[in-house]
DNA sequence: AAATAAAAGACAATGTATTGACATAAAATT
DNA sequence: AATTTTATGTCAATACATTGTCTTTTATTT
């Protein structure tokens, strides 16, 4: 019931499934390459986080805090929600992360000077070093964990990426029409 | 110290960059088109969990378990390991994904035939219905989030993320060597 | 056969991520 | 100007993920 193996598609797609190295036996039809795509990114990511945490020593967020704290123009400090949205994590889970960070004196929130509701987040000089200390190993966890790609290949994963990743974010935006009318 | 603009590449990797619409801005050198790409497989990483308890209504490992459990050949249950192996999720972060599963009644674990250490995994009559029940959503959240993808260009994205996920699963065996000397 | 080592999986502690709830401050409405 | 609504960040409860530890069983070595 689940498993249609012939839909009258052109020969052309399946030559190109071929081409890309796909097994025969693995293609089936469009909701088999879908299923295929988003379970082998949910696989990249698990190994993302374990690799990140035994080549660099951090947590994928820690890294993309520090990252994201550590670039030009940052050095006064970003503000708590732009870094939510920056990261895509929710303001509850930035929180108990910063939280640890400042722990360990790694980066500091301030008020915010316009806003008294907000915070600005940066790096301290501990964590700005600890960062710069860093560099060494992601560069070369970076080189590694594209060996085998070419800087065209990696062009091209970065692009699709981009793509896919619009493409999802998109999605909610449809359901957000009947927030509008409670009575008349 | 941090940024090296040129490093006396080619012209023709600048203009496939252009080609693929990256901002000239943005293009420094392989080092930054790395981070980028890492990067954004954090945060596409973020979304695609997001989407998934939005649209579907399970975590990305729930859906990924079920979806295991639920392929051909799987009625009669996947040993814990196996599963493990699977998904790429550590043992204990299975276990406790399968009580969850096990405390509704959707998947259950039973001893292994041959092997009294091992376990047999599997879905409950229950948990086959509720999944076969997510079917449609769980297809219209794949075509949402491929929705501006060509077939061809699926395929592609899938097999850089097959590569991508080889070359990153393979930097951990390097440093495994030194874990037979201990005395002569 | 006995001792040792290794594999399978369950438990505990901590970090990460989600939703729900709350307090405060800013913006919008009246 | 006073009220209502919205935005910002924090706290709490639960789910997910990692490392470390432990018990039981199997495999290996002697």
């Amino acid at each position: 019931m689940t498993s249609l193996i012939a839909t009258g598609r052109p020969d052309s797609r399946l030559a190109a499934l071929l081409d890309k190295g796909v097994p025969s036996m693995a293609i089936q039809d469009d909701k088999s390459v879908a299923n295929r795509l988003f379970f082998r990114l949910f696989q990249a990511s698990n190994i993302l986080q374990k690799q990140t945490v035994g080549q660099v020593g951090l947590s994928t967020v820690q890294w993309a805090v520090l990252g994201a704290l550590s670039r030009k123009g940052y050095e006064d400090g970003i503000s708590f929600n732009q870094l939510t949205e920056y990261l895509i994590v929710s303001r509850q889970n930035l929180d108990g992360v910063l939280k640890r960070l400042e722990r360990d004196d790694h980066v500091k929130r301030i008020p915010h000077p316009d806003d008294k509701r907000a915070r600005l987040i940066l790096l301290t000089d501990k964590g700005r070093a600890f960062w710069e200390s860093l560099q060494p190993k992601i560069h070369e966890f970076y080189a590694q964990g594209l060996a085998n790609f070419t800087f065209d290949e990696t062009v091209s994963l970065l692009h699709y990426l981009n793509k896919f990743q619009k493409d999802l974010e998109a999605i909610a935006m449809q359901e957000a029409p009947n927030a509008e009318r409670e009575e008349s």
